[in-house]
RNA sequence: UCGGAAGGGCGGAGGAUCGCUUUCAGCGCAAGUUGGAAGAGGAAAGUCCGAACUCCAUAGGGCGCGAUGCCGCGUAACCUGAAUUAGGUUCAGGAUACACGCGGGCAGUAAUGUCGAGAGACAUUCUGACGGAUAGUGCCACAGAAAAUUAAACCGCCCAGCCCUUCUCAAAGCCGCUAGUUACAGAACGUUCGCACAGGCUGCGAGCGGUAGAGGCCGGGCUGAUACUGGCAGUUUUGGGAAGGGCUGGUGUAAGGGUGAAAAGGUGGGGUAAGAGCCCACCGCCCCAAGAGUAAUCGAGGGGGCACGGAAAACCCCAUCGGGUGCAAGGCCAAAUAGGAAACCGCGGAGCUGCCCGCUCCACGUCCCGUUAAACGGACCGGUUUCGGGUAUUGGCUGCUCAGACAAAUGAUUCUCUCUCCCGCUUUGGCGGGACAGACAAAAUUCGGCUUACAGCUCUUCCGAAAUC
RNA sequence: GCACCCGUAGCUCAAUUGGAUAGAGCAUCUGACUACGGAUCAGAAGGUUGAACGUUCAAUUCGUUCCGGGUGCA
């Protein structure tokens, strides 16, 4: 399923955070780097397992649909990016202000700079 | 054609690829997967109103609190029925709203216009949280005589009395002071006596004494003036008048006091000692009222000389409405922590019968410990009430929806077409290039409203400017 | 989602039931004192009372609507 599941750009609900205790757990025990308009706090899985995102929009951004809007972004970046890790990690992608205004583009560079800062990326491929 | 104001509407369309949420169908033991369908707004926002719905409380009423406040009409979710459907949708009818919308009335006086001498009236636009200030309490700073209810203390005006000052008129006198006494026609001076009343530096008369140095100024006349005569000035007294001041009083007054946001009907005239609705005309106001209108209300006509300042968005009064709570409401299931303390209860009821015994049924907690049984006590258990503890790890389903979540879906990339704007070329038409379809903004139980935000397009009405006919 | 509270000088707070120049402390500036600085003394400046509209003769105060900040719920 894995092989079949690889080409596919899925981002599922089984893929996200979804409890107070799994995001406390990364952004506490996981480590944590920034640059431009997100942050990223990740924490390494064990091989086989499915990697997990989740999604950090502080009110500090502005109003709803600036939050909607960053949130989305990040989630399509994780989502279009999901297959050129090293190995299964859950990740929680933190916005910051300087978002707000951004194209994927501009969000999808600091992403794939971060990854390979913190030397995730499979540069394989 | 352009610009402005008010009101209303719209808030790109179609496709491809990769994805998301819900749901239906198929496959699969299951995780899942394949296909179909549906998937943000006019404000979804603010949470400013009201309603549905929810649970708690509730005989009824009162107090308190909150809200609303001219009149009429209309409107949602909701309920019922029908059509068509898998749920649901559409249509028709009904109900509620003291949310709100529309229309009307009235008021305000801001603007404009018309009429009028003026006060003011009328029309249009605009504005109005539009019951009561005559239920009561309190407030109206400063200024001002007075800031609120039989207005009148003060100034002022008027009248009367008394006093004072000034001016003026009339009459009557007088003409610097002191000493002195020769002379003057009629004098001035002193003194004595008598008479008069205004009682005095008084006037008149008579007597005596006695003088030329003084006789208001100017002019006239005479030989000659102190003396006659004319004028002027001063002064005294008396009387009259005028003005001013002071005091006292008024069954006089409220016109005036220029201060204030606001001053006790207004304008004009008459009237009066001065004044005043005191009287008159007009305007305004109050009361009654034929009649008109569903009503608010308007009101022909009549009466009243006029009382009733503002503010209730101060407290408040009146009328009406509202029990509280809010989907984190509420219901169900499961788990975690705790599984503590105190008090009370754990025995009767029904049927058969007139009653008792007895029998049957429901029920009498366990029957563990002490005691022979009942019964009692203890332990555990159950129930109720009160207290205490936990809630920085509770979770799921439901409530909940042909959008429907709970770390929260409705997205990303791209193509075509129009819309708008900018730049260049062009007589126009148009062509080429560029600007992210470019504003405000993302559902969270539902519905209606209000308010706020908003690029651009568009419709209606009105106003202004320009051009043409 | 629901309910509720607060905005005054740079900061912390006042301002009686509406009445006029919005006050105090700290901070700032100027001067004095000192060789210099601190402390001290004297003086000055600094406010669209969050915004707009309304009620009133008059609004920091009363009313409505926005803006900003904050609190609570099981």
């Amino acid at each position: 399923m894995t092989a079949d599941g690889s080409g596919r750009m899925r981002l599922t609900r089984a893929m996200r955070l979804q409890k107070t205790r799994e995001f406390a757990r990364i952004r506490n025990e996981g480590r944590r780097s920034v640059r431009g308009c997100l942050v990223v706090n990740w924490m390494l899985l064990m091989p086989g397992s499915i990697c997990r995102v989740g999604l950090i929009t502080t009110k500090k951004l502005g109003k709803a649909i600036i939050r909607t809007r960053a949130r989305r972004l990040l989630r399509e970046t994780f989502r279009l990016h999901q297959h050129d890790f090293r190995q299964p990690v859950a990740m929680v992608l933190v916005a910051r202000a300087s978002i707000i205004g951004k194209k994927l583009a501009d969000v999808e560079r600091d992403f794939v700079t971060l990854l390979r800062q913190a030397n995730l990326l499979n540069e394989t491929k």
